[in-house]
DNA sequence: CCTACCGATCGGTAGG
DNA sequence: CCTACCGATCGGTAGG
């Protein structure tokens, strides 16, 4: 029934599958069962395509994401954080890949979407994270909006890897699969380089 | 003089900055300023000039990497390791935006490139850090193929996007510019998430 | 390393 | 949402 829902849903997936230069009209359309005019009857232009798929990537993620980080504050529901944040990401990697494509193939775009919507989010976990310190909460070399930075790399690039990495990181019974195996080991990495050790951890 | 090499130089560029399927093999024939059929007869065709130009950079990685990566073995040598390996990328991000965009193009092809030139590394490093585990020197939950990913990782999607964080990570008198804040907390996240922490530290 | 040229596919439009 | 069609560009070849 909803013919551009399904256009946007097949769109995405190819995109974040095979690139934007790399997929065609044709190919999207063929995806729906449509033909290529039809398609652009609903979108003027491949490129005005791409900008909704990227509208709606961005819609579902303000209205998901922002919930999440506010919850960062205190070291007590970071880990509970961390771990929906990447369960976020990894409950469909598409969207990661999809983002990452996007920073490679248009910097000058993904700075804008960026300073307007990941910004205010690294500016206010910094605030957080440098009274943490003067409370002697959090390790006093961190580079808060540094720290933001490498963390959400680790995330995103790692998710949109990690059907690549199986060899590497192969199942094992002892410690999981091969998403389980990155999900823990980056919620790990974020936690133990952030937090001065005491006795009350873990 | 040397065509071959010239074509591949721009080629490395084009394809890191535009994808393969952004980048025509008239693009970088004018970028060479020859014509396209010339280009045609020194590479029989363009997936033989996409295969030359990776190979061109896995030849450079063995050359260099195995030498930086042996010498992490102990604590002492750490840092100036990661200090390498993070100046290796830095030094030309172009490397990590291609290596990035291969994995996200050509899984399967990757995959099989990560298990002959990658995992050997990583295993090696795998076998040292359980070593270490067991002196104490190194944190028990540790999952060290997973540590291995989650660093290199890093390192590399955060060489390849990282012009493009200018807004986020911005240059700062006290903490430096956007490279420099982004490879300092990369080593400081990689050590501190390994190491026990003991009065020696720092 | 060039000129001249190929069929196929690209994104997009006219008109219904 | 379709058929029919457009000019431009794609990777690649013939022949010198």
């Amino acid at each position: 029934m909803d013919v551009r829902h399904q256009i946007l849903t097949h769109a995405t997936r190819l995109f974040a599958e095979q690139g934007y230069d790399g997929t065609s009209v044709q190919e999207i359309a063929d995806a729906v069962g449509i033909r290529k005019p039809s398609l652009l009857y609903h979108f003027r232009s491949k490129d005005a395509l791409r900008e909704n798929v990227l509208a709606e990537m961005l819609a579902h993620w303000n209205a998901v994401l922002p919930g999440l980080l506010l919850k960062a504050s205190t070291e007590e529901r970071f880990d509970a954080t961390m771990r929906a944040l990447s369960e976020f990401f990894i409950e469909d990697p598409d969207r990661a890949r999809l983002f990452l494509r996007e920073t490679l193939d248009r910097p000058e775009q993904m700075q804008g979407m960026l300073a307007r919507f990941v910004q205010p989010w690294v500016e206010l976990l910094g605030g957080q994270l440098e009274r943490a310190k003067r409370q002697g909460l959090v390790r006093p070399d961190v580079d808060p909006q540094a720290y933001a930075v490498e963390v959400i790399t680790m995330a995103v690039a790692g998710t949109a890897v990690i059907d690549t990495l199986q060899t590497i990181l192969p199942d094992d019974p002892a410690r999981g699969n091969t998403r389980t195996r990155h999900a823990r080991e980056l919620i790990r990495v974020a936690r133990s380089s952030l937090y001065t050790e005491n006795e009350g951890d873990n």
